[in-house]
DNA sequence: CATTTGTTTCATTTTTTATTGAAATATTAA
DNA sequence: TTAATATTTCAATAAAAAATGAAACAAATG
C-alpha cells in the first residue's frame, strides 16, 4: 500500500482513497478510547472518530478503504450509531450510496450510557436489594441485625446513585 | 457434589463448604454486575459479592470451595480488591490462613474508577484536542472553520465532564 | 426486468480477556 | 531445621468479544 504523500501537501489532498491524516488518527485514536469505555468495540470508534474528523459526508466504502475494517463492521458500526442518533444519512443529489455524517451531540454517548446500561442496573440493584432483605427474615437473629445494616448501606448507596443519574444528564446537555 | 439442604435450615448451617445461600447468590449476582461496569471480571465480583453477604471473615480457600473457582482467580482478585481497599484482612487469633471482610464504602469502586479510568482518559482526550488544534493551522482556510468549530465543541465538553467527576465523588461519598 | 451497485446478515475465524492449575515461593508449626 | 500448610505466579487453556468476508438481499440504473 502507498502511505506516502508530498512533503508540501497540505491535509485533505491525500483523503478519500489515500491514508488518514494525522489530525484523523488523533480523532480515532480519541473516540476509540471513550467509546471503548461505554462498551464499544473498536470499529465504532473508529468509524464515529473519522466521521467526526470530517467535514463532508463519508460513504460506507470510504471507511472499509481508510479504516481498512470489513464490510460488516462497517455496516454494522454504522447501524449502532445510527441508533443511537450519533451519526445521521445526508441526502447527496444524485448519489447512489448512503452517505454519513457524524451528529456533535456528544452528551447522546453518555446519555444512552446512563439510561440504557447504569440505570437498568441500578433498577435492578434495587430490586434485588429488597429481596435480599426478605430473605434476611429467616435468618437466626443473631446474623440479622449485622447483614441487615449492610443491606441499608447497599440500598441507600444505590438509590443515591440513581437520583444522581438525571443530574449529570441535564448537566451534560447544556 | 451434595447440594441437598434439610429442609427446616435456616441459612448459615449450610455454609463453610456447602453451597451458596439464596442471599449469598443475590449479592454475588449484583456485585458480578456493578464491578463488570468497570471493567472487573466475574470471579472478582464474585469473591467480593461473597464477602459482602457474609458477616464473618473468610478464607481463601473457603473463597476457591464455595465459589468453584481456581485458586489463581481467588488470589488475584484479592490482591486486586486489596489494592482498592475494598477488601481488608482481618486478625483471627490462632488462624494459620488470612481471612478477608468486605470493606463497605462502596463510594470506593466509584471513586477509583472514576480517578483511574475517567479522569486520565479525559485528559489524555484533552491534550489530544489541542494537539488537533495545532494541526489544523495547516489546513486550507475553507475547511478551517467547521472543523475548528467541531474541536471547541469537544474541547468543551471534555472540560464540562472532567469538572463534574469531583463533585460525583463528593456526592457519593457522603 | 435484467444487471450492476450497494448493504446487511451471519457462520467462521481471529483477537482479546479471563480462568485454570501445577510449580515456585512464602509462611507457620512442630 | 524440616515438614506441613498457605499463597502467588504464570504458561497453557478456555471463554467471550470482535472482525471477517462470502452469500443473501435490496435498490437503483438503463
Amino acid at each position: 500500500m502507498i502511505t506516502l504523500q508530498a512533503k508540501g501537501d497540505k491535509p485533505s489532498s491525500a483523503e478519500k482513497l489515500g491514508d488518514l491524516t494525522p489530525l484523523e488518527i488523533e480523532a480515532i485514536d480519541l473516540f476509540i478510547s471513550f467509546l471503548r469505555m461505554i462498551g464499544m468495540p473498536k470499529s465504532v470508534g473508529e468509524i464515529y472518530g473519522l466521521l467526526f474528523a470530517s467535514t463532508r459526508p463519508i460513504a460506507m466504502d470510504e471507511l472499509i478503504n481508510r479504516l481498512h475494517i470489513s464490510s460488516g463492521a462497517a455496516s454494522q458500526g454504522l447501524k449502532l450509531l445510527r441508533e443511537l442518533g450519533a451519526v445521521k444519512t445526508v441526502y447527496i443529489p444524485g448519489a447512489r450510496k448512503d452517505h454519513y455524517t457524524a451528529d456533535l451531540e456528544l452528551s447522546r454517548f453518555a446519555t444512552v450510557f446512563i439510561k440504557e446500561e447504569l440505570h437498568p442496573r441500578l433498577s435492578r440493584g434495587l430490586e434485588r436489594v429488597r429481596r435480599m432483605e426478605e430473605l434476611l427474615a429467616e435468618f437466626p437473629a443473631s446474623e440479622q441485625k449485622a447483614a441487615s445494616e449492610r443491606l441499608t448501606k447497599l440500598r441507600h448507596w444505590l438509590e443515591k446513585g440513581d437520583t444522581m443519574l438525571p443530574w449529570i444528564i441535564e448537566f451534560l446537555k447544556t
